[in-house]
Order: structure tokens, then sequence, then C-alpha cells
DNA sequence: CTGTTAGCGCTTTCAC
DNA sequence: GTGAAAGCGCTAACAG
């Protein structure tokens, strides 16, 4: 509609106006494969800097092979664990020239696996994936396409040929609920527990379990509901709204928690008096709820960080169980003012899985 | 290391299989641009099935020069508000086959017009950014080469060539602070107000100030602290802890009012009792902190579907105003036990710019 | 140290 | 309705 289309200017422009070729370019943009005289490289230089050259970086993938860019699909980035989680990953990947792509499945499987595939199919370099259903998603078409690693951020299980990630909720459930039940003397603990949709036990559920069981404490309600905010709500208003409520509850999520605690404060249940409320995550939110949550903290930016290392790196897939750090706040009943943090130390806590 | 290397598949594959030419694979898989005769395109499907094939994207971005990947730019993905925001940009453009990619510049400046050159050097087909800085940051090398449109999220002025788009926060920041005065009838009302850094007064404040006089209310105490969950706790420590404290409160983001929430829960001060707190966002995180905040929305999925559609079907650029939702809920101490919401009109409460 | 050149896989014009 | 072929911009042999 205007004047002159601004063609967008190519690396043969600036090997025109250098007075080289367009592979002496290439040589000092790509700094190598092969020497370039100081003199040409500084002529080039001013070149490009004269003619705002950028290179293509769809030519380059094409000729490489590679894009420089990662992909993350988690279940909700809305959700702060997910969104901490995004941002950590990111983090260590604009640290090594990377840049992120992002998708959420909303938890739906084929939604999902349909991510997946384009994910793939655009070529990233590397694929992180907190599945919502575990890692057996692999096999849609598009995944042939490449060998780029895919890696699974929350997957208790080694899985042939990938990297798997999981922090150890187990060690962190059992950690939490045995604290509820040996310092506060609670009788048992109940739990509210996401719909995991993994095909094996959910470590936290597990290590609820464990403890109660070690702990010799009577069975305890469990209530399923979803991981978010209104599903602790509601799980809550149903553990809550029966003649002998619990003294304490374990919540799966953060935001599981935080439902929670409205609901307690909907019933006016007082935490931590009538009510002792522990959490799992340890994302912001939980620490400025009210009253804070007692929680095990996952160790995101330390698994973002080994994630894309092993993508950058090329490493070899590895089954990599992180620590959890508890938190104790006030929800738990603790009367600390500053806040205490202990790691759970898997190595004791958790043996190996004998697959 | 292992066997034969499985070269990818590609399109002249499929045409070797199909026995067809690969400008007739392209016809099939691109849906055009010339007729394909029925019979031939199934045989064309079928190989394309049987051999797994996927087209490379960066040889078509190469050719077209379109990558079919949208940009977002945000101070911190992690903060609720940018999240969700990030979601629902995610939804618009998966809607339309498009892939986004997130990059959070932590307020920083710097980080954010390097994020934007990089961003824009990917080719992407479009540029989201909620700027930290305001729209000034195009002018590095890098944004040259592309034609893609740049939007801006966040951005109260029109800015020439570039959509701008804003909530109403002046309308909702009234509406709110009168709220307080009118109905509640609070002599003033305070603010916390995050360290706005664009080359223009905030809306938020603009409203709060101008419910203010309206009403002929005395000065009232402004306090300047991060727009996070820290920044509004210290603030309303610093707030509430003066012999005569305020009886109302504007906070300028969901994260500031959840931790201002905080703050007077530690310093024992009831909340809508003795405090009375607002918050500007509408966060999902407003609706379940103690007591849930009443607050001014704003229409983040309508102005994520709005500037992907900008985008994808190329309109001129516009400066748009979105309205904001006002939902009462407990802290500024209405009764309701049903939340109520009603749409601040911005066609009534802010006049045109004369820029 | 530098230049020439052959593709990477795809789209599309132009001929048939 | 289909095929041949010319690039898109870049990298990296290979030849000088």
């Amino acid at each position: 509609m205007t004047a002159k289309p601004p063609r967008v200017v190519t690396r043969a422009d600036v090997a025109r106006l250098a007075g080289v070729s367009t592979a002496v370019v290439s040589y000092v943009v790509n700094d190598g494969p092969r020497p370039v005289a100081a003199e040409t490289a500084a002529r080039v230089r001013e070149a490009i800097e004269l003619l705002g050259y950028r290179p293509n970086p769809s030519a380059r993938a094409l000729k490489l092979g590679t894009t420089g860019v990662l992909g993350l699909v988690v279940p909700d980035s809305s959700n702060p664990f997910f969104a901490e989680l995004g941002l950590e990953v990111e983090r260590a990947a604009t640290a090594r020239g990377l840049a992120l792509l992002m998708a959420s499945s909303n938890s739906d499987i084929d939604l999902e696996s349909r991510l997946l595939a384009d994910l793939m199919g655009r070529q990233v370099d590397g694929l992180l994936v907190a599945a919502a259903a575990g890692p057996q998603r692999l096999t849609g078409p598009g995944i042939r396409r490449s060998q780029a690693p895919v890696i699974y951020l929350d997957c208790a299980r080694p899985v042939e040929a990938h990297s798997t990630f999981s922090s150890d909720s187990e060690a962190g459930a059992r950690a939490l609920v045995d604290h509820l039940l040996s310092v506060h003397g609670h009788g048992t603990v109940a739990l509210v527990m996401g719909n995991h949709s993994q095909p094996w036990p959910d470590g936290r559920e597990l290590g609820w379990q464990g403890a109660l069981d070690d702990a010799g404490a009577p069975g305890a309600p469990l209530v399923r509901a979803p991981f978010d905010r209104r599903g602790g709500y509601e799980g809550g208003l149903r553990l809550l709204s029966v003649p002998h409520r619990p003294s304490a509850v374990f919540a799966s999520s953060d935001l599981q928690g935080v439902g929670l605690l409205r609901a307690a404060h909907e019933l006016g249940v007082s935490v931590p008096d009538e009510l002792a409320i522990v959490a799992y995550d340890g994302t912001q939110e939980s620490e400025y709820c009210w009253p804070p949550l007692t929680c095990a903290r996952q160790r995101v930016s330390e698994m973002a960080e080994a994630a894309v290392k092993i993508i950058v790196d090329a490493e070899q897939p590895v089954h990599r169980v992180f620590d959890v750090d508890v938190i104790i706040r006030r929800s738990c009943g603790c009367p600390t003012t500053a806040q205490s943090v202990a790691s759970v130390q898997t190595s004791l806590a958790a043996p190996r899985p004998a697959e």
C-alpha cells in the first residue's frame, strides 16, 4: 500500500557490502567452524550492524535440523505450581539461548497427546512433560519424526529411553502426616486427594497411608477432588460437615489446601486450633494464605535446571527423584514465627523400585 | 551407536510411494492451492499415513516466511494474573493452530527488550506484550526484520502503528473506592500501589484519587510497593502499624491484596470489620483467600481472544479499552453470601484522551 | 584464510 | 489434474 517493499536483509547483502563470500559471513556469525581474519571479521560485523542483518532462524533450522526451542506441556499453566515450574524452565532455557513453547492440556488426555504431537511436529529440541496421564502417550503419529528427548517431570517410575523426574512425594507426605501425628498428637489425619491419573499409586497417598500405618492410626477419611482450589473447597466442605469431623487433614496440593482453608473459614472452624492443615507443593501461594500452610515443597527450580541441562548436553536418560523440603508454618499448629525448613532425605525414606 | 539411521520421511518419499509428484503431495497436505482428483488424494493420504510423514515446519516457514508461532512477553509469568492471561492467549492460539512462545522479563527493562528482540528474531507471527516499561522499547536491532504485529496488552495510550489494549483500570478503581466510600461509609481509602513504570499516570491511581476527590475525602496514605504478595504484605505492615491506621485500603493488584490480608491477620486486625480491603485484577486467588476479596476483574480471556484475532486476521491496529467487572465479596464488608458482579461501563467513566 | 556450491524440505508458478 | 523446477536463507563440505 505504501512505497518500496523493504526486502528483508539477507546474508548475501551482508556479504556483498563487506566484500566477502556468504560463507565468511556465516563463519563470523557462528564464530566458526572455520577461522576468519580479524580484520575481515570486523568488516563483516560492521556490515551486519549497518544493514541490521538478523539470521533467519527457519533457514538455520532447516539446514541444521535444530530449532533452539524447547516445549513444555502441563495440565494447567495457571496452577501456581505449574506456573512456577514454567517460569523456572523458561529461565533455564533462556540462560542457554533457547526459547520455550508452552502448552496446557487442561488435564485432557486427548488434548495432551495432540499437544505433544504438535510440539514434536514443530521440531522442538526437547520436550518437557508434566503429564496428566502418565508417560504412555508417546505413540501417536508425529512422535516418530523426531529424536528430540522427552523428559517426564512428574513421573514416579522409570520409563524406557526417557528421562523421568519426580519429587519424593511419598517421603514428603509421610513427613507431613507424621508431623501431625507425633508432634501435634492428632489421632489420625484425613486426606484430600486429587485425581491422580497415572498408572500407579500416587506417592502422596502412599506416604499418607504409610505414616498412618506406622503410627497405628485408625483409618481416616479420604476425599477425592480435583487438584484446584475449588476441589479443595468442596472436598473440605464434605469433610467438615460430618458429625465427627477430622482434626487434621493433608491436602495433595497447595491449591486444595487453600480451598480447604476457605471451607474451614466459612464453616467457622478455626485453623489450626480446631483443624490442622498441611499441603503438598510449596508454591508461594501457600506462604501467603491465612494461616500460612505447613507444606512439603518441591524443588522446582532444581528440576527445571536439570531437565534443561539433560537436553542441552544430550545426557543419557535417567530417573531422578528429587528431595522435598518440609516447611513448617502455622497451619499445622506450630507456634513458629519464623518458618523452619527441613529437607526430607529421599535416600533414607524411599527404597529403589526394583524395576 | 545402533543400526540404520532412520532418515526422517520427507515429502519426496510420499510422492514416490503414491506415484505422484511432490507438488501434488503439497496440494493435498495444504488442501490447495490447486485441486487434486479425489482418488489421487486418497492415494497420497494413504502414503502419508503409511510412512508417518509429517511436514517439516522449518522448511515451510522458510518458504512462507510465516511460522505459526506467537510470542508473549510478560513481567512475571508466575503472577496469577499473567499466568491466567498466558493460559487464555494459549487457548486462543491453539484454537487457531498456533503455538505460543512465552517469556518473562522479571520486570527488567533490559531483559524485556532482549526478549522482544529474540522473539522477533525467531520470526513469530505476532507478539503480545504486557510491557513492564511501556511501549517505547521497539527500537533495538532485530525489530526491523519483521513486519509481525506487536500488540501491547496493558497500555493505556494509543501507540502509532500498534494495537494497544488496556483494561479500564481507572473506572474499576473509581468504582471500588467509591463503593468503600459511599456504601460502607469510610471517610477515606488508602492505596497500596505497585511500581507502575509506564510513561503516564496509572489508571488505578487516577481512579482512586478521582473517587476520593469526588467525595471530598481527605488525603489518604499511599504506599508504594511491588505488585507481588510480599509487596502487599510489607506495604500493609507499614500502613497498619501507625497510630491512626486507615479503615479501608485499595490494593493495585490481587497479589498485594493477598499480602495485605496476611499483614492484617498477623497484626490481629480483623477484615472487614476493622479494615476493608479491595483489590484490582480479579484472579482466582482473590476468590479463595480469606476473606474473599472484593475486586475489579479484568476481562482476560476477552483480551486474549481479541489480541490473537487481530494477528490472525491481520486487522488494522486499534486502541481498545476493556470494561472491568466489579465483584463484590466479603473483604469490603458486604454481607453477601453469593457474590455479585457488575460491569463498569467504560464509556461513561472515561473520557477519550485528546491525543 | 576465503570462495563456490550443494542441498535442507517445502510451496507455487508455469507448462503440459 | 498433474509435473518440473526455481528458489526461501543458511551451513559446511570442498577447493583453492
